[in-house]
DNA sequence: TTCCTTTCTTAAACTAGTTCAATGAACGGG
DNA sequence: CCCGTTCATTGAACTAGTTTAAGAAAGGAA
């Protein structure tokens, strides 16, 4: 059952099996229909979250109402807002399930006594809000730099699954595009 | 000398004087001219540092060679590329003196050092990368939804000091425009 | 000062992407 | 099974931003 969460974990740290033990307890297991909302703005994040099955969605919606997709998380992605969580202080982020989805969630209580009984954790963490930072430098570079046809090839390579999987304007908001211009790069794409 | 940087890390944490001590005693001083580049891409990062006085430019050179100004730093601002840093693995950031500069700066070794005496300097670096999650979140999300004028007035309100210190075309390159088109939009403002 | 170099501005022609409106495809509910 | 709804496609007219090229300002070195 916890097969994948402790495999993505391994890939940073070591476990025995009573550290297994220990981090698999404190996991809660929460199931979630499709179209529900784990967060909203003005909320605080009381989870970090690792997708076991199913498709999430974060975002944004600026002053004139337009949403902004920051990130999908599919199966053995983490979902949080990370400074909401942190510092217990209200999000300006929405958080989605854009499928049925299971997750397994630490709680700020149930992170920190993870902290406690397993201090190696924090590496697990620290590496997770530093790649979090990594992916999020190289996607502001992207959008910066590239024109939406090659924005739209990386966010295939980087998310292979999720064009068959939502609904196309999410991925407009996420290249920061019109819906109807991701027809005309599909088009064009499909053209060569 | 060094009331600046205890002022800035002392809005995370209490320190005793002896605390200063130590800690003032670990930073190096370094005395950087203008056009100086602290990294390049390909490095690993081995500072991280805090500007005590003048300009820096992060940025990155795509493979067309255009260049994409991530951030600036001035006074009161810490400056690295902290996943180059953290994991020792090669940057793809460049990192320049825009004038002469002075920094304090902690190498990996001098800041293990310092998380050993004073451990709730963790607590320090762990804001800080927050709060640089944070800043690249929404500019990556006012890149998205927003027009090239109103993205130019965030600016100038997070940096009211860089437009009278650096060339324009560093300010294009940070909102993902052309230098001209930048003197378009300076000339619309001004006209109202 | 003068000259040279670097930066900034302006305008005209162009390209990327938007908006609007209409049509078409897919899907779930009764 | 049909019907209503939601989403994707297409095209035409439009707007935002680029490119190129030329000239004007500004700044530094001799």
């Amino acid at each position: 059952m916890y097969a994948n969460i402790i495999h993505n974990v391994t890939k940073c740290i070591n476990l025995t099996n009573d550290e297994k033990q220990v981090f698999t307890n404190l996991l809660k297991v929460k199931t979630v229909p499709a179209k529900t909302k784990l967060l909203e703005e003005g909320e605080i994040c009381q989870f970090e979250g690792y997708v076991q099955k199913g498709c999430i969605r974060i975002y944004y919606v600026n002053e004139n109402g337009l949403e902004v997709t920051v990130s999908f998380a599919v199966e053995d992605w983490w979902v949080s807002d990370i400074a909401s969580f942190h510092e217990q202080k209200p999000s300006r982020l929405y958080i989605e399930t854009l499928e049925d989805t299971e997750l397994y969630v630490l709680t700020p209580t149930t992170k920190e006594k993870l902290l406690q009984q397993i201090p190696k954790f924090e590496r697990v963490f620290r590496i997770l809000i530093q790649r979090n930072l990594t992916a999020l430098q190289n996607r502001l570079i992207n959008t910066i730099s590239q024109k939406a046809p090659e924005r739209y090839l990386e966010f295939i390579q980087l998310y292979p699954s999720i064009p068959q999987r939502v609904a196309q304007y999410y991925i407009a908001s996420y290249l920061g595009v019109s819906p109807e211009f991701v027809s005309t790069i599909r088009k064009r794409l499909a053209g060569k």
